[in-house]
DNA sequence: CCATCTTTGTGCACGCGTTCACAAAGACAT
DNA sequence: ATGTCTTTGTGAACGCGTGCACAAAGATGG
């Protein structure tokens, strides 16, 4: 039982960086929008607009992957999309499982972003004889006991858990000794899991406290700028100053 | 309107990196645990075991705030939950409205980390009329038309767009006008918002896809292995092959 | 009061990711 | 065919983040 490894630290399989994998999915979402439009060829420049990053970047990203780009023109559309999907493994059709039908776990059932993209939802699996054989987004829970079978029926390697977070490492064992080596984890704990199987985790809270951290911050900043130090940039609503001063840290008026 | 900006570029409000900030309520969950359990003191090595991180990492990044800790010792657990509260600027409220509430949104709603973070939802907003005054988790659902009024009256600085990815961007730009300053969005699309407005994204299946990238790449492996080129790290299930083999890229067995 | 032992705080080096800036490559017009 | 113009692909520099390794600091025991 290894110490729970969340990132992958020299994963470079064949000299992708991780930071680029990462952007890959946000090109061929603003690809497929084009494909869509009809749109033939794009160029570094708009694309990179459309997907919010830096055009070098861009173009440094698709290096790593060949020069699919026409010097003067920019890039064929419908041929970027498809080297992207199978670079990302999308051209296949991935069986995922989500653990925990609970209001995330339903909301992930129904979201239409996972079938579009290679990927199809096996089955839905809770802990609740209550739930089991009710039908959430068409699908019908399964029992937690059917867990080792489904995955091996269905040759499951990708597993979602949505479950509290008291039951996410046990959960997170199961999947792994029943063969899945890729986990989603919406739960808010640290996992732990042996080498070879990759963890990624999505945690709502966390997000707002980055966020809450940042808002602080520009209160502070604005507190600061009314003592004259530095020039306001935006001119807010003075009703909404009412939010953050529950008590403003160091750089208070006095 | 400026260019879409996700990530802030040169951040360090007082010196605390970005990646500094984004561990922080790692280890404050950490922490509310061992302060749950009673535990007074824990060392930097125990810690970052709980917080998943390495140890070096995690003083240097508690070293960011001030010396907190005692040599010999380790770190007070209360003072330390206190610090890191207080520089996330989690020792005030803030209010939160949560735009679109479809099953994500009803999802977000319920979900408990919120409230016991210094969040509190303001109000639950959505386009559809037939949604108004219907209660969701305990609060009702508001329309479209009040966001603004709810914003000013609430003092409103963090709002959550859980809408489909069409309405978006025209979700985004109202919530701005009205006072808001820090969204987290849900919605697949790149938001455009001027400065000083910070965005955070989460998808769904940008995730799956990242993980898509690196299972199919293990399998590769693992064909290359079966080859003898690399020893197998894990000896597979068999019938778990069957998943990855729709076209199998570059490193096939012939 | 001194020695020893534990644990923090950090200087330093290294590697990854980002960005700039430009040469090479191709399209297109004449 | 030749020149011009656009856009790619990438070399190089820079900055951030990470992890090692150790000195400084304090606790603890004699």
């Amino acid at each position: 039982m290894a110490t729970g490894r969340t990132h992958r630290p020299a994963t470079r399989s064949r000299g992708i960086p991780e930071a680029t994998v990462a952007r890959l999915p946000l090109y061929l979402r603003a690809l497929t929008a084009l494909s869509e439009r009809s749109v033939p060829t794009v160029s570094s420049e708009e694309l990179a607009a459309a997907a919010g990053v830096n055009s070098a970047k861009l173009r440094k990203d698709f290096s790593y992957l060949g020069s699919y780009g026409t010097r003067g023109v920019g890039y064929d559309v419908e041929y970027l999309v498809y080297q992207i999907s199978r670079e990302l493994g999308l051209t296949q059709d991935w069986p995922v499982v989500i653990v925990g039908i609970g209001n995330l776990g339903a909301a992930l059932a129904n979201y239409g972003g996972f079938a579009s993209r290679g990927f199809r939802v096996a089955a839905l699996i809770d802990a609740d004889p209550a739930m089991a054989g009710k039908p959430v987004a068409g699908i019908p829970v399964q029992h937690t006991d059917e867990l080792e079978k489904i995955i091996e029926d269905n040759g499951v390697s990708i597993g979602v858990i949505a479950t509290p977070a008291g039951a996410a490492q046990q959960v997170c064992e199961r999947l792994v000794a029943a063969g899945v080596t890729s986990i989603l984890n919406f739960a808010p704990t640290v996992l732990s899991v042996p080498d070879g199987v990759d963890v990624r985790k999505v945690d709502l809270s966390i997000e707002l406290q980055i966020l809450a951290f940042h808002e602080q911050r520009k209160a502070g900043e604005e507190a600061a700028a009314a003592d004259g130090q530095v020039p306001p940039a935006v001119a807010r609503k003075a009703s909404a100053d009412k939010g953050p001063d529950g008590d403003v840290p160091a750089v208070m008026p006095a």
